[in-house]
DNA sequence: CCATTAGTGGCAACCGGTTGTCAAATTGAT
DNA sequence: ATCAATTTGACAACCGGTTGCCACTAATGG
């Protein structure tokens, strides 16, 4: 270490930089973690999102949800339903998009995450402070408004 | 809010997805800052490898140096070099691994990616607080280490 | 000196995500 | 009722990354 300045700008760059390499982390361990169960880190955030609805979504509705594009979604959820995690229900709203909802297999699957996922938070947040937890997830969120948002010079918008 | 009790694993995983989230953005938006100078957030990382480097490095070397595969680093170097911001020098130690290093026109991208980027993180750590940029990448470093060494139950291997 | 091993680049295939185009379904305005 | 705009799924192309295979270089050791 030079001394450097520690400015607010050179940590935040450096905190960008963290995002990137645990962002990659997380995905590599969530890859191996539920492996055994047949899925993979893009399958099961997507289960885990038809799951939390507790109702049936269309394509849409789950790309909307995840804050991802609707063919992102679309890929995941016809795999999904070709490998039997998900099943899908005729949409009376719209009769070529249906609405899709875990399968029983699909539901021992998400409960199979949800137990490993809370194990596996449990052993890395033991060693991690209760406070450090909280600010870290307040400045992530506050990062993540201040980036979605500003778009910056936006001129004139008839 | 359902009165959660906030755990530390549950505030871990909630930071999880919010790493998943600001990693989408940064990407995003640093594509955005360096488009005007013919950029990607891709070939501007690995731009910026070489940069900070200060002597010619090889395709491994700079794969090594960015924690990607060896043939992850070598389509950017090779699409950089298509470009001009990269040139190749004949390699001493193997003659069919040449060094790359910043073309005049890879110089002058660099220091004006590295403005940008100054600019950037101080307009969006003006509204965050030294103290809380201090911890969050602290914790994040942490997360990190513990993420890449920790193979965790490993049984029996020789 | 030769043989085996390790390092390296090219190529091709895949994963996960994006964008764009198209046709069909839905909605809304007239 | 009709016609235009919107929503939607399929399909294809691309980006950035990974892996696997192959051929060629380099290093090592008999």
């Amino acid at each position: 270490m030079t001394t450097q300045p520690s400015t607010k700008a050179s940590i935040l760059t450096d905190i960008m930089l963290a995002v990137f390499r645990v962002n990659g982390r997380l995905l590599e361990k969530g890859d191996q973690l539920v492996a055994p169960l047949n899925l993979t880190s893009a399958r099961w955030q997507v289960l885990g999102a038809v799951a939390m609805a507790g109702n049936p979504l269309s394509a849409p509705q789950v790309a909307e949800a995840m804050g991802v594009t609707r063919q992102g979604a679309q890929k995941q959820l016809n795999k999904l339903e070709e490998e039997g995690f998900l099943k899908m229900l005729p949409n009376p709203r719209h009769e070529r998009s249906p609405l899709f909802v875990p399968t029983d297999k699909g539901n021992r699957t998400i409960a199979a995450t949800m137990s490993l996922q809370m194990a596996w938070a449990t052993g890395l947040s033991s060693s991690l402070s209760l406070q450090n937890l909280k600010s870290t997830l307040e400045l992530l969120n506050t990062m993540y408004e201040l980036l979605d948002s500003p778009v910056p010079t936006k001129g004139a918008k008839p």
